[in-house]
RNA sequence: GUCCCAGUAGCUCAGUAGGAUAGAGCGGUCCCCUCCUAAGGGACAGGCCAGGGGUUCGAAUCCUCUCUGGGACACCA
């Protein structure tokens, strides 16, 4: 609707062009916004205040020869020029059927768009190191980079979902250690616990599974316990393959899923991480120092150089990084976004000065990021304390046990990632209306609900005599609903763009909010056979659009609740 | 010291490319209801958008400085 309008102000101005009245060289922005009060019309522009200068006319003058030229359409009742010379454009009520039966049309693809046409995007996410369970944090990063994905799927991209782990550096060693001296019946009071060993209880499970000779299977690996501690590099394959099946499990609960496990391993193995080194020096951005070998990232913004290799020859974890990164490019990844936690901030400027000084004309913004700030839990009005020093761990499995995944998946991605997050779980285990997961799920629930009732009742609605009834759809709550439908695909649009799948969230609370508004004021089986199909038919947009929008956040849509 | 993020109603947060009187939920106060299954619905109060300066027709939004909170700044990953 707002290409529609923007449309005919484009013909206008074309018109005013040609009468002289503006300039032959402006160079318009039309912009169509949609109005907070509905007194100023359903969709406002601002394009005669914009261009009341170079026309060198008042902006309110300015407004009524582009109304006087702007082409007849029947998708407007009419237009008004207010304030200070904003035009608003009052919409038709053959424009809005036309957009609901748009929508019980294309359904399921109501709100998505071809954008991306098919290019590759990747999204890394989660990308937790197998030393430990996941913890609410990796939590909040899965929800946001699978919304992400389902945000860039609906925008047209071709998605990988992508998990990057390190399975080979030294706090895999101290892993191994930790689990080792549990075999060895060591605790971590005992003098010699290894200094940076893991104490979660955890490692004694297993510890306990590795001296048992148990077999685990990941999505990426399987591995059998020797039951020899002596034997550390079976206790490193062992425990990273035990912790990636624990990893596994608490993904699979939050229903997220992953095409790539990229093992860090593999970029030596491989002979990226050398051939990524030689490239650089050879290209002449590093130098010796003190021992050690050196990139010169302040060529490329940073504020100091940074070793990559160390006096004692391994490589410092920003240089597997930069192979892992030249990798994806090679992979034909034309969007790459990171979500990541906030704590890895730094590491982004020296990836992308170290894909720069690659010279493989990979464009300097690339890869995008996206991070999110941490999240701290509440219960019971009191903050729940997470010490992993200490081993007391709120998992992210546990939270999905107490508040079930629809809600943990809501909560974590319905902020804006990068804000604190304050997760209330007493709020999110209520079912009630304070509680908006519950609330957007009702609102889908009650239009399943209201067609239950429809067939106890031995009525009938079907697509086509709905569609014919639209135009009994008279109140003035009725057409902002529509409007608010109509929103729809922008926001989705704008998720993407934005890389904030917290906008999806805070849309869908809204469309519910207006849709139990409207529920509650009119009944919608009356008695008069055209009015009930029209808004059994409006309804049913309502319910696609809910369920359209769940889907993009990974939470359900209930028939009944 | 440098960098990043945040600072909006008592609380948790929105605020969509700078736009018309700043929005929602909870909590508070006051009504109504028991009507398509929903411990429900409605109304009101509540704000110098951290603070100063700037840009312009117009700023919560952009620039700059200051203050406060969080995080990051290893030849750790």
């Amino acid at each position: 609707m707002k290409q529609v309008i923007a449309g005919l102000i484009d013909s206008a101005l074309k018109t005013l062009i040609e009468n002289g009245t503006l300039p032959e060289d402006v160079q318009p922005n039309i912009m169509v916004e949609n109005t907070r009060d509905k007194s100023h019309g359903d969709y406002a522009s601002n394009i005669a205040l914009t261009l009341a200068k170079p026309a060198r006319s008042n902006p309110r003058q300015l407004a009524e020869k582009l109304v006087a030229a702007l082409p007849q359409s029947d998708n407007l009742t009419r237009t008004e020029i207010a304030g200070p010379g904003f035009i608003n454009f009052f919409i038709s009520e053959a424009s809005t059927n036309s957009l609901l039966t748009t929508i019980l049309d294309q359904k399921e693809s109501y709100g998505r768009n071809n954008d991306g046409a098919g290019r590759k995007v990747q999204v890394e996410f989660v990308s937790a190191n197998p030393t430990g369970p996941l913890h609410i944090g990796h939590g909040r990063g899965a929800a946001v980079g699978d919304c992400l994905c389902r945000i860039m799927d609906a925008n047209g991209w071709d998605v990988t979902r992508e998990f990057y782990y390190n399975d080979a550096g030294q706090q895999i060693n101290n892993l191994a250690l930790s689990v080792q001296a549990r075999c060895k019946g060591l605790t971590p009071d005992d003098a010699s616990w290894p200094e940076d060993g893991y104490r979660g209880d955890y490692i004694i499970d297993l510890a306990e599974s590795f001296m048992r000779g148990d077999t685990v299977k990941s999505e990426d690996q399987s591995f059998t316990g020797t039951k020899n501690s002596a034997d550390l590099e079976a206790i490193r394959h062992f425990a990273v393959a035990y912790l990636r099946r624990e990893q596994d499990l608490d993904l699979k609960a939050f229903a997220v899923d992953f095409d790539v496990y990229f093992l860090e391993s593999s970029l030596y193995e491989e002979g990226k991480v050398e051939r990524t080194v030689q490239t650089l020096i050879k290209n002449g951005y590093t130098y010796e120092d003190g021992g050690a070998l050196w990139l010169r990232t302040t060529d490329f913004g940073d504020d100091k150089d940074r070793v990559m290799r160390k006096k004692d020859g391994g490589y410092t974890y920003f240089v597997p990084d930069v192979a892992y990164h030249l990798d994806k490019w090679q992979r034909g990844f034309e969007c790459v976004l990171n979500e990541q936690g906030a704590d890895h901030h730094s590491t982004i400027t020296r990836v992308r000065a170290g894909l720069q000084a690659l010279n493989a004309d990979i464009p300097k913004g690339w890869p995008d990021y996206v991070l999110h700030q941490m999240v701290t839990v509440m219960r019971g009005g009191e903050e729940v304390k997470i010490s992993k020093r200490a081993g007391s761990y709120l998992t992210l499995r546990d939270l999905i046990d107490e508040v079930g995944r629809d809600a943990t998946r809501y909560f974590l991605a319905a902020r804006k990632s990068d804000s604190h997050l304050t997760f209330d779980i007493d709020l999110a285990r209520s079912q009630s209306a304070d509680n908006p997961v519950y609330y957007i799920q009702y609102a889908h629930a009650r239009v399943c609900s209201i067609f239950r009732k429809l067939a106890e009742n031995n009525l009938d609605w079907d697509l086509e005599t709905g569609k014919a009834a639209l135009s009994c759809l008279e109140l003035e709550s009725e057409k902002n609903l529509v409007i608010n439908l109509g929103r729809y695909p922008e926001v989705v649009k704008n998720a993407a763009s934005a890389r904030e799948p917290h906008q999806i969230a805070n849309y869908l609370r809204d469309l519910a909010g207006d849709f139990h508004t409207y529920y509650n004021s009119e009944k919608t089986l009356v008695d008069d056979e055209n009015l009930r199909n029209a808004r059994l038919t409006l309804a049913v947009a309502v319910r696609h659009v809910l369920a359209n929008g769940l889907d993009l956040l990974g939470v359900t849509a209930p028939e009944q609740m």
